[in-house]
DNA sequence: TTGAAAGCGGTACCAG
DNA sequence: CTGGTACCGCTTTCAA
């Protein structure tokens, strides 16, 4: 009497309805919860559906419904430290709200262009988070003609919900913590704005340096800004150019602790003692940070993820709603090197 | 004269075939490359497609080919510093070769199980890599019956496919440095065989700490190996204890530079000098590991990442093969700490 | 070589 | 409340 059905392969909706005596229609209501079912019935099909090991095909439902549940990442998480915590963030926030993760990583302007070519499309995310990657016009026009919900973290678009700290501030909190100590001539070690994928942080935090010290009337010494390529070797050199030039700085702000830490190998080449004869300042409080001591801003960077998913989830459940902007606080750690 | 079939989205595959005057068959044809088509037909449907900016939906293109372009990646990449790196690669080299990518953080038994159940499903990806993560015979036996090809990095297991260091050798390489260093009493700090989710690399680098002393003749005190939860802090009371005690080494190998760190700590904590009074290697080859001179055993992290795709990407191509096992190099790195 | 049509595995509308 | 059925968009026989 046994009529199996050995289709090899897993279980298909048909497979349920056939074996708790239902139609597909009623067992797809089951798995929705779309509408009522007798509880006679949907126990059958629940029973069915367990017997079977049955799990709907992503894919079909996916195509049936015009949704991937799918969240797409864009971001060049490996270059900048920073958002590989976000990273955390965004996977723990994910994994609660029943939506895949896809990334793509982004490091080139060969592979920005094709993150949002092939990758910021409704047909393979439901909705998208770019951490740290400038967008230009025509990408956000491009964003919005696809109808494809945003959240940008890192990325300075007020026509985009975004996720955010104060940069400015930030850098105004570093450089008023350096001030206090009695430092006057207080250097600037940063990106150049202009390099290659143009991160602008940099130039944020610059911008709370420069207003910091003007609002204590310090000098704003342009010998004293010194920029370059992201990294530690870069602001290595920076630094010890900085350092040996006339009417040296006593302390410097650098745009982020791998910068702060390329100053402090400049330091310690040129013989400085710190913080005696340089006080540094870091940004971002990475865990490296902690370690060598280093006086830095940290900004919360996971709970930052976590925020833009949870925005970009609302959005997806609830329907489109005006730009938000979130701003998450930051908090200056004092350590050893000041 | 204007015609314009004014539905909003993204074109479909009939609106290039009605565009170009032929069936969407055909426009299938030119898109697969499955078989031949005229010259100048196949123009017009290349042609078409530029103008409709058109790209398959990858959704019922998977639906249709029973696959979906897309590999699944299981991997505990934050509490494992260095899958971040592997991750690099394994971005990079996915980029290369058209698959999507899907990132599981698996950082607890339900997170794993979790992954396992939902995400290691044919319809949902087509391959799977699985990083630093243990399996059981059971998940084993599950993906065999789902048919999902698999390659792991990290993970001990000679049925499936796999990219791998020699950790034993590794372990060998970093002891019989300070054996040569001169030193005889040598400590191991690493992880508990059964922390949770069980890594097993900690094991196998103190396998091969065993060997090297062994087969240097130097004494293998039960007192100088501690074990704990992986991480900086576990290291470092270990390490505090180990060297608190009575015959305490002159040197330590910790299974992996942040436990190589946790070991810093301590000996900076009891007033040791490094490595005049301690000296240390870590294993991994972190970037923290260069900014404090950290001797380590280097693993070609990126390339192992890389490399598992490349394998995983030939089997979906070229068909099933037998497990192959490849074994990445690895360098010891002298600095500071020996 | 080409077009028509039957799936792929679900969902949701429409009658009943 | 339930079943039948027409899609979702693409690929691939099957005939012509």
């Amino acid at each position: 009497m046994e009529r199996v059905t050995d289709r090899t392969g897993p279980a298909r909706i048909g497979d349920v309805a056939r074996r708790a005596g239902v139609s597909p229609a009623t067992v797809s209501r089951v798995l929705t919860g779309s509408a009522r079912v007798t509880d006679a019935r949907r126990e059958r099909v629940e029973h069915a559906i367990a017997e079977l090991g049955f799990r709907p095909s992503s894919l079909a439902r996916g195509l049936s419904l015009g949704r991937t549940g799918t969240l797409g990442v864009i971001a060049p998480f490996f270059t900048h430290w920073g958002t590989m915590t976000r990273l955390r963030g965004i996977t723990d926030s994910a994994a609660a709200s029943d939506y895949d993760l896809m990334i793509f990583n982004v490091e080139t302007p060969k592979q920005r262009a094709d993150a949002l070519l092939k990758f910021a499309r409704r047909d393979r995310v439901d909705g998208l988070l770019v951490l740290s990657v400038p967008l230009a016009d025509d990408d956000v026009e491009q964003l919005r003609q696809e109808g494809l919900p945003v959240v940008v973290v890192d990325v300075d678009r007020p026509e985009l919900s975004r996720v955010t700290i104060d940069d400015v501030a930030g850098g105004r909190m570093a450089t008023e913590h350096l001030l206090e100590r009695g430092h006057r001539r207080i250097g600037f070690v940063g990106d150049l704005p202009d390099s290659g994928l143009g991160f602008t942080v940099s130039e944020l935090r610059q911008r709370g340096y420069r207003d910091a010290l003007a609002a204590a009337n310090a000098p704003g010494d342009p010998a004293l800004v010194a920029l370059g390529a992201y990294g530690r070797a870069a602001a290595r050199s920076l630094a010890t150019e900085m350092l040996a030039g006339p009417g040296r700085p006593t302390a410097i702000f650098a745009a982020s602790d791998m910068q702060a830490i390329g100053v402090l190998d400049a330091a310690s080449e040129a013989g400085l003692r710190v913080p005696g004869d340089l006080a540094v300042v870091g940004f971002d409080d990475i865990e490296i940070a902690d370690v060598l001591g280093l006086t830095t801003v940290r900004q919360p960077l996971a709970d930052v993820g976590a925020e833009a998913v949870r925005l970009l989830v609302a959005e997806l459940d609830d329907g489109p709603r005006y730009p938000l902007h979130i701003v998450k606080p930051l908090t200056l750690i004092p350590r050893r090197t000041t």
